[in-house]
DNA sequence: CGGTTCGGAATGGCATGTCACTTCCTGAAG
DNA sequence: CTTCAGGAAGTGACATGCCATTCCGAACCG
């Protein structure tokens, strides 16, 4: 009935200390999974970050896949945190509001983006070539961000600041595409966040207002 | 100073019979990556796909590395062409004429991602995760539509059919972010031509309009 | 018949996962 | 406070299987 705690305390020295190293353990991996790859990594490698012997690995996580899915879990349900913490489409009722919803969302997403490029490389990169099922999660995290899109477009059509016209699944597809541009500068330019903020204020603008002259 | 021809035509039957085999060896490749992925498909599938012994693979390319960049060379050729061929930018004088472009290189690219879903998973979810160059092309491709998008941009701009303040390199960026929404449509929904072709229409509406409504 | 191409058995190297052994920790008993 | 026993955790040599690549006898062409 008791199972080993995952996040929360442990009661004796002895399992705080096991998971701490775990913890340490999914570290290591996403440093080497993210940099080298994949494939290029051994469990060797993540080993040898720690300066333990690869043995020890075993004890802790069935396989390498096994890792690979914990390392992915962590960085997902960061992301999904952000974006439950920051939704509520019914809040909203004016464009302004919507613009500063947006504005908050953005700077919640470049706060784990940004502030580190491996997340991206990890979750675009590397794990999208991994098996079926890893594919399937990444993807379906764009889903869910498109899902989240579409509600704000549904509530902001209903209000009325919205296009009344506006193909809200499609436009909701889009604009995943354009938070996507965001992630892909942040791979070319890690840098320099001068550059990321200005292609997510353009992607902002050109989200509500186009590119036509009005 | 003669070396193989590669794409020009060749003298004896011999050669003609050898250029064959090799772009049967390429289509082959192609089809096992991006089904199977790089990693989960040994030299030997291609082989037996062809039923030729996978000693012949080897009189043909040097590794399993080099057809990667055979197979990827061919689909990143088709795109370049297809953007080559629609691209000119001065001679659009219109906001009208410019939405029809738009159109055009919209049509273009569906041409070939639409048409077989297998270049985005090649391209996308293959590719990335291999080394660093070739990494590296895939996201040139990226950099290269953007410029084409800027240029556009650019003009459009000056001749006062796009807005004054747009950010010019910031919004090509975004606008592929669009387009790459639109492959991974194509993805999650191979047989549902519809569905990419509303998603398509919502991204150009999205680009020139934005969502606000007027 | 030379020479060229084919094919698939053999090779080599490498990374994963196992296991028998060692080390360390902890809690209890003296 | 010290000692000791039991068990948990750590370790890295080793077994295993896999696959890219090589190589040489066979088949085939001209």
């Amino acid at each position: 009935m008791t199972g080993p705690p995952t996040t929360t305390q442990a009661r004796t020295r002895a399992e705080r200390l096991r998971q701490e190293l775990r913890e340490e353990i999914v570290t290591a991996a996403f440093e080497e999974f993210s940099q080298r790859g994949y494939h290029d990594t051994g469990i060797a490698d993540i080993a040898q970050r720690l300066g333990i012997g690869h043995g020890t690995f075993y004890r802790h996580f069935k396989n390498k896949r096994d890792i690979l899915d914990h390392v992915v879990d962590g960085l997902l349900a960061r992301i999904l945190e952000a974006l439950a913490a920051e939704n509520a489409p019914d809040a909203v009722d004016t464009l302004d509001e919507y613009v500063e919803q947006c504005r908050r969302i953005s700077g919640a997403l470049s706060e784990i983006f940004s502030a580190d490029p491996r997340v991206a490389r990890m979750l675009l990169l590397e794990a999208t070539s991994i098996d079926a099922e890893l594919t399937e999660r990444v993807l379906g995290l764009f889903d869910t961000a498109t899902a989240l899109t579409a509600a704000y477009f549904m509530h902001g059509r209903e209000l009325g600041y919205l296009r009344a016209d506006l193909d809200v699944d499609g436009t909701a597809r889009a604009v995943v595409g354009v938070i996507l541009a965001n992630l892909l500068q942040g791979l070319r330019t890690p840098a320099d966040r001068e550059a990321q903020r200005r292609t997510a204020d353009a992607g902002l603008r050109l989200m509500f207002d186009g590119i036509a002259r009005r």
